[in-house]
DNA sequence: TATTCAAATGCAACTTGTTGCATAAGACTA
DNA sequence: TAGTCTTATGCAACAAGTTGCATTTGAATA
């Protein structure tokens, strides 16, 4: 399960809350995971009970305690053989595309509406990646390698979703005709 | 749940089996969904019991059963209203990207084999595609515009991959200065 | 002739992810 | 002052997807 490496990475150099990661996976890691915040507990839980992690409770005055996780022993080997293995292809699962497969079915008004609100999706989605890279990445030159990585998966992002919004402005275009 | 929903397009012209469908998922589908035979043999079941399906056993002198699946009207009602409701945003899922984000501890060997392996898939997906296409599509100006959505899906399929692939080959350079 | 492969179907157990609900305090806002 | 937002945590039920196993027949292979 990749959310459990997921979870790892984050913790590898500061530790944190479930809300801390939450919050990672919120800004800096939009374009890599994005889990809900019962998923996340759930899995810190039990990584817990499965020593990957120790859970250290800070107790706030009148306040829910804070309950601090940090990588064990167990829990860098566990993403240290994560790392080590490739991962399986995920399967292709496009509804969106299922959808052009009943074109006739689908009414005229609903499709521009669904093509419309994705294609503002993904320009916000671009606006997001245009903020991480502002924010971690301003001088792509003077990253080391272990920096310059995450970028390029930015970059990726960035591109797959302008080659997804050039085709949708194609296929808008051609409906409009 | 978008995989009643696949099922019901890929019935709604030709009934067929469950082995069918397989087929179908496996040929000119293979970049719009993918499920195994468990997945959906329960699935049809199901969708028998919630009566969007009819079920026709043909006895085969000497063999298993075929199950021969077709649309009721409920059923071609319930791909209708799935067709009129835009989809939810699909959750953020990189676990690749994820690798990269532990560039320091991911082993030089793993990492160069891991993303060898899927430039290989990559351009195999390719080659899927030129075979569809190929197979469906060999005359793109003579289609009707229910046969020419389906055909936009795949030219998506074939610039997402291509993207992917550059990309791959510049971080591959990249590693090798 | 014995073995294996492909066609065709399915059950059961398990893992992963989602939805709905719940708590509790401080800070903001109408 | 009452309501909502943010911080911070969690349980329980459910839906979706995976893994492992099992069956029957014909056709191909050794």
């Amino acid at each position: 399960m990749s959310l459990r490496a997921v979870i790892l990475i984050t913790l590898q150099h500061e530790p944190g809350t479930g809300y801390d990661i939450l919050q990672r996976f919120k800004t800096g890691l939009s374009h890599v995971w994005q889990a809900s915040h019962q998923q996340l507990y759930r899995e810190l839980d039990r990584m817990r009970g499965a020593g990957l992690l120790t859970c250290e409770t800070m107790p706030q005055a009148e306040r829910p305690d804070r309950k601090v996780y940090r990588l064990t022993d167990a829990g860098r080997q566990a993403l240290d053989s994560w790392l080590a293995d490739p991962l399986a292809a995920s399967p292709v699962r496009q509804p969106l595309f299922a959808k052009f497969f009943a074109w006739e079915h689908w009414p005229e008004q609903a499709r521009h509406q669904e093509l419309a609100a994705l294609k503002e999706q993904l320009k916000e989605r671009l606006a997001t990646y245009a903020d991480i890279e502002h924010e971690w990445f301003s001088d792509p030159k003077a990253l080391t390698p272990g920096q310059r990585a995450p970028w390029h998966t930015l970059r990726l992002g960035q591109r797959l979703t302008e080659t997804w919004i050039e085709w949708l402005e194609e296929v808008m275009e051609e409906q409009q005709e």
